[in-house]
DNA sequence: TTAATATCAGACAATATTGTCTGATATTAT
DNA sequence: ATAATATCAGACAATATTGTCTGATATTAA
């Protein structure tokens, strides 16, 4: 089980990280990443495929092709890729699986979820991938 | 999607908190508990089951039998039911998916969510049922 | 121009999760 | 005792998610 993303977020957030801390104008294929992040490459060119129909990964075709930031890193954050592959959903749902779990109808954890709900999303939008460059230049040296 | 829990989990949960907002000693079959949480009764079957065997749900079989608690409203946590059920697996988990986070090796979000994971623990685990029993009759009525 | 190599699109397979059903057993009201 | 009705155990089915594969197309190096 995944802590909130789903897999597929979880590899995205990792790619996309993976391409904020290269040197920029240098395209890495699916292997490349593969390799980097230690997961199928596979599944990096299906995750990549689908972030770049939203805009924030390019990719060019052929021989030394490969994927991309489309933007800088000040203009990308976490949030645009969990917006992009699972949705805002988790953060207007209720934490107990209740319906209707409303200001009107709030379930017994409401205010507290909603705080840190609050919280995460902007743990999540707050800094660029450009901010967090150092943090995660220190992670990809490590895996 | 689910928020945090497993649909199981928060099941387990709703169905906790509804024997936590009934008058003491009086048995609920599988059948009540689906009518007014409004989930399959199979289901409810189910988790309540698995949760006999975790000891926080006494059963009793045959005619005018049901499900209870085994312990006092004041003894019993969301943390509780969450450990029976999920475990405590996504407490320990990196939020991105990295394999190997920890304080050597964080990932960019490490210590924001770290903070923020710790606070949902303590969510679950301060309060007791008993704390909660007004905001959850509130919500039970208005399913 | 040709061979090599990349993404792309989508089918396909494997796995995990969720939900349903059935028969067995236990208990109780009558 | 008997009939009614509950949990229990586990098989089974449906669905969602995750992961893999294949063929098509595009691009480039030589």
């Amino acid at each position: 089980m995944t802590v909130i993303f789903s897999k597929k977020c979880e590899l995205g957030l990792q790619a996309v990280l993976f391409l904020s801390a290269q040197p920029k104008d240098i395209l890495f294929n699916s292997s490349d990443i593969s390799k980097h992040l230690k997961v199928p490459k596979e599944f990096v060119s299906k995750v990549l495929q689908s972030l770049t129909g939203s805009g924030i990964v390019g990719s060019k075709k052929g021989k030394s092709g490969g994927f991309f930031l489309t933007k800088d890193p000040d203009d990308i954050r976490l949030i645009d890729i969990v917006m992009a592959i699972d949705g805002l959903e988790i953060f207007h749902k209720c934490v107990l699986g209740f319906r209707g779990c409303s200001f009107e109808e709030p379930c017994p954890v409401h205010d507290t979820w909603g705080a840190l709900r609050d919280r995460t999303y902007k743990m999540l939008s707050e800094e660029t991938l450009a901010q967090l460059r150092d943090k995660t230049i220190n992670k990809m040296d490590s895996l």
